[in-house]
DNA sequence: GTCTATACCCTGATAGAC
DNA sequence: GTCTATCAGGGTATAGAC
């Protein structure tokens, strides 16, 4: 009965997740991985032949979550507002599930994809790919106003990424008394009121 | 009369802006530093130290930069509506002159600020802090209806910083056909527009 | 599948002459 | 202020025994 429930390779990802998420992909460290994952290093490159393929395949799975997610939201064919809704709290939930993903993300649109292969950038243009398929019937409605489905795509899912993934700044910013507003500070169910109020309105036909 | 009339430091810094953008702290190397900006190494370490040094230096002076401009619009006093309008469109402007700004941006906000000193920390929270300053009188005139300044400030910049830097990642996406929306590409103008319209109705007061 | 030991390269940083 | 040469450490990756 082992302690840890996880098989190697799972293990491995779960770590790596963290890493990557904390240091970036040219400062995470394969060593540490391995030893957080209590696995050798050997081991890793047997399961994903290189950092670059550990990286991937990461992306990758964590890009077909998501996007598969977002797509039931849009099966579901819910009112507009409803489906605009779910999708930014499955974002929320997803996020509070696998707290690496914002920083992953930003990182690598920093990054340009530059480490990605065709198949892991297929499964990240999914993610858009999805929430336009939940936004299209709101505009072809006239619920919502006419927009590019991309702008929408970065209106509503880069304040979440960058609201969380700012988290640890906003920390420091805070304890030095930094930051702008009232005293109290922002929690993350505050701002997704917040977020959820601006882009109803935001989207919304007149 | 020499072929590049900047002096040494602004050169580097020039280059180094290019470099943290494209690779990041960790990925970034100081030889390419060098190089590209026709300094000797040991010249680099004789003008700012290290490579943290470095990188403190540029994000210190950009955040001021920044800031700076957005507090004149805050002493300008115009109507609600217009500040928040001038405030993006003042972004975008600047970083179309500073377009190594928004992965720099990205970057370190998933790093968690863990390069930077205190004076740099201060310097990055000016800009959410003028922002605030920005938005402050349309709130309490009821002319923006009320709403944390910070989620103000993730909801108009995130997308803005999000958007521009994921300009390579969707150039990849567009070519291989897996964008969704009309066939034509997405441009900024459209998409500031895009976005400065759903600003002005999200933050209304009804 | 699992581990140890190691090859081999690259990187930030400096010493020291001019 | 400017340059060449170089070091010490740490990085990915693999060879080869079990």
């Amino acid at each position: 009965m082992p302690r840890v429930a996880k098989v190697s390779p799972a293990r491995i990802l779960s770590v790596a997740a963290v890493e990557f998420a904390d240091r970036g992909y040219a400062g995470a460290r394969v060593d540490r991985i391995a030893r957080r994952a209590h696995v050798n290093k050997a081991m890793l490159y047997y399961h994903f032949g290189s950092k670059q393929g550990l990286y991937r395949t990461l992306l990758r799975s964590t890009f077909e979550k998501i996007a598969g997610l977002l797509q039931e939201i849009a099966l579901r064919g819910e009112a507009p507002a409803v489906g605009l809704a779910s999708a930014v709290s499955t974002m929320a939930a997803f996020i509070d599930d696998h707290t690496y993903f914002p920083s992953i993300m930003l990182r690598e649109v920093a990054e340009g994809g530059s480490h990605l292969d065709p198949d892991t950038l297929s499964a990240m243009a999914g993610v858009p790919g999805a929430f336009a398929a939940i936004l299209k019937p709101g505009i072809e409605q006239g619920v919502f106003r006419p927009m590019h489905p991309v702008s929408a795509y970065f209106t509503t899912i880069a304040p979440i990424l960058m609201f969380v993934a700012s988290s640890p700044v906003r920390r420091q910013l805070t304890s030095r008394k930094l930051m702008p507003g009232p005293g109290v500070a922002l929690t993350t169910d505050v701002f997704l009121a917040d977020l959820q109020r601006s882009l109803q309105l935001a989207f919304s036909a007149s």
